[in-house]
DNA sequence: TGACATTCATACCGGTTGGTAGGTATAACA
DNA sequence: TGTTATACCTACCAACCGGTATGAATGTCA
């Protein structure tokens, strides 16, 4: 029993190595542009361990959304903002930290879940349905953020919450992809003041 | 003398039929997935001319931004902003026009402005400069457009005109980003109607 | 008319790609 | 202990990629 444990965690290791690392090259390079060959010298798996574990070079992609961007939103943008009472001081709180956290690096890939949605959108409806989900969620969350938030007095009744949820995300990854191109974080502090100015605009 | 003219219609006209084509094959597939075969093809250009024009795929990259690109910026968002005297009436003019004419398949294919700036931006200095320019144009062209707008006295002397015309930008991106996602016209739409809502809270 | 430059057209090249075939080492189980 | 399934590993493949070498028309001009 414990070596059946044990193994069942190598097991779940390597694949989690593969998409990890498909992760990082996908996030540097893009879907079409990402390299096996890169993937796997990246790490010291070969390619029969890939293929082991992922039929196709488009379901690991598939599960580098499933299982590695989603739950990045959800822990880095919904989570904290659904615990709060008052969603704007949340929110501007979450993009502060993103803010701090953020490199340069970073900044120059872009954000993970726009780039793919942006170039695959269009190629593969499988991408698109899974990105889609994600976004789904993410403005799902907002709105219901923000209608708590009506609800205790902190946001004001006239805001039609579903447009605010498009547009807090619209901006937002706006945002993030004009300071890519830019290159530049000051962009990004900028964009990201004048986001925290419209929130404000929202107040009860 | 006739011949001579004629002659470089006929040059800037091949010129302009891979350019065009070059054009249509990065919108539909990035210019990573952009095969030179399949643009050749789509024509009935011959690798030889093309390799006359362009001395590599890269160049010809660049002139569809220099060229095409840049152009359409100008002609469609800027040219008629700097016209108004009244900034955010006209913007909410060009933006309902937009949405007007754009069509499904427009959608889905995105904003090739902000296609090639998440694509290329990190990955060649060429490109992300060229996209660039395109959009500090056009950010200048609003930050022009919304002083005059103060000094006229339809735009609040309160807003930051350097951080609005990078937030529209970014909103409008954002904008188009999440509805070719989406592959949703409805989503454009509603997303339009809060950056308007967004313009009207910046008025005197 | 002959020399030269432009504008292509065709055939080909080395390199890389995603993907596969076939074998092996190890562990689980009867 | 023999059987079977899992988890790899290596070598290879056809297809496609951007790019090039060579040459043929065609026009330009002295």
């Amino acid at each position: 029993m414990s070596s059946t444990a044990r193994d069942t965690v190598q097991q779940l290791a390597t694949r989690q190595v593969i998409l990890e690392a498909a992760y990082e090259e996908i996030h540097a390079h893009g879907f079409q542009g990402a390299s096996l060959s890169k993937i796997l010298s990246s790490t010291n798996v070969t390619k029969g361990a890939l293929y082991h574990y992922f039929p196709t070079k488009l379901e690991l992609g598939y599960a580098v959304v499933d299982e590695i961007l989603s739950e990045h939103i959800q822990q880095m943008w919904i989570h904290p903002l659904l615990e709060a009472e008052d969603p704007i001081t949340a929110f501007k709180k979450i993009i502060m930290q993103a803010g701090n956290e953020i490199t340069e690096d970073d900044i120059q890939c872009g954000c993970p879940l726009n780039n793919l949605a942006q170039e695959m959108a269009p190629k593969d409806e499988g991408f698109r349905s899974r990105v889609e989900a994600v976004y789904r969620a993410w403005r799902k969350g907002i709105e219901k953020a923000f209608l708590k938030g009506q609800e205790n007095g902190f946001v004001s009744k006239d805001v039609n919450v579903v447009s605010v949820a498009t547009m807090i995300v619209a901006s937002l990854e706006g945002c993030m992809g004009l300071a890519k191109n830019a290159q530049s974080k000051k962009v990004l502090t900028q964009c990201g003041r004048s986001i925290v100015d419209y929130l404000e605009s929202l107040r009860a």
